[in-house]
DNA sequence: TCGTGCGTTCAGAATATTCTGAACGTATCT
DNA sequence: AGATACGTTCAGAATATTCTGAACGCACGA
């Protein structure tokens, strides 16, 4: 029993899985990416297949969409010709490469659509009002998104001051 | 022409159908409401569903939606029969109102795992960590969207700042 | 009363997404 | 060389999501 508790490791693998949605990743990437953390030694690729009741290929292709985001990393045993995975131990990183991603896809866009908008001189009112706070809304998504990605560390901790939370865990770390 | 620019509105519906993946809600749906939010005045079922290029059964199905997000209203004409819809004019609210949904129905199952697994006492170093993390980070969300949806006007400052924004559009409005 | 206009519903069609597993490539060992 | 172990790929199957449109109910007016 390499991990802590199994039942309550599927159970956590399930609801990330389901909670993958939220940002835009399918259920097995998410599931896969669950499973690693709540290990604590590298996995390899049959294992996480088995484990997870998926097949090899799925699995082949969700680690390397976590590679892709950077939230996984493969290391190599020993003697041993397969290839072991871990998680880079950071969720939050993860979390705002990835909606850095989607702000690609899908923020610019709509931003680009809301500036032409708005540079029309025939831009009224309760319109013009609207788009400008759609504007606002996404910049400062995009904002955050960015400031986190290059001051991750104030980034938490001006999040959680908004958030009003106690403000306790953490090991400390700077 | 009852629009601002019908081609760029097209644009804006297009992009913001897009992006409505992000946080969960279908392309007809957010099409619907960007289109709202790039006309003036209210609109009826009948021309939503041409201007959209959609059944009126999908109209009805996403315009209940909106309503019970609370972001869309339905207002009267005169002496006409039919039912005209206008958005709320606050985007915000839309966005987070969402996103407490959501909330509910994914995170607080994984976050629920996550407390179960760290309570266990064999929960050791490497995955305690990354399951506080985790922890963390959802608690994180959870507040900043509370905190929003009970004192808008303060988290929005409070947020823009953390983007660092310049933070100087907006007409004031306390 | 019947007819007409309007909104809603929902079974099934259309579409999009995800997953499987057989086929293949490569490396390693005998 | 042949055999074995492993990872990857991708066409098509399985599944999930979204959309349509016919059927219906209701309210109003004639």
């Amino acid at each position: 029993m390499t991990t802590t508790a199994p039942d309550t490791v599927q159970e956590l693998v399930e609801a990330w899985g389901a909670m993958g949605a939220l940002w835009g990743i399918n259920r097995s990437v998410a599931r896969v990416h669950a499973l690693l953390m709540a290990t604590e030694g590298p996995l390899s690729l049959d294992e996480i297949a088995e484990r997870l009741r998926i097949s090899k290929g799925n699995a082949s292709m969700s680690l390397r969409e976590l590679r892709t985001f950077g939230v996984v990393r493969q290391v190599e045993a020993p003697g041993d010709r397969r290839d072991f995975y871990v998680t880079e131990p950071d969720v939050w990183t993860m979390f705002f490469r990835i909606l850095r991603e989607r702000k690609r896809r899908e923020f610019d866009p709509a931003l680009e659509a809301i500036h032409r908008l708005l540079a029309r001189p025939g831009a009224q009112g309760e319109v013009r009002g609207r788009l400008q706070q759609m504007g606002d809304l996404l910049a400062t998504v995009e904002g955050v998104v960015n400031r986190f990605l290059k001051d991750p560390a104030s980034t938490r901790a001006a999040l959680a001051l908004v958030a009003g939370l106690p403000f306790d865990r953490r090991k400390k770390r700077t």
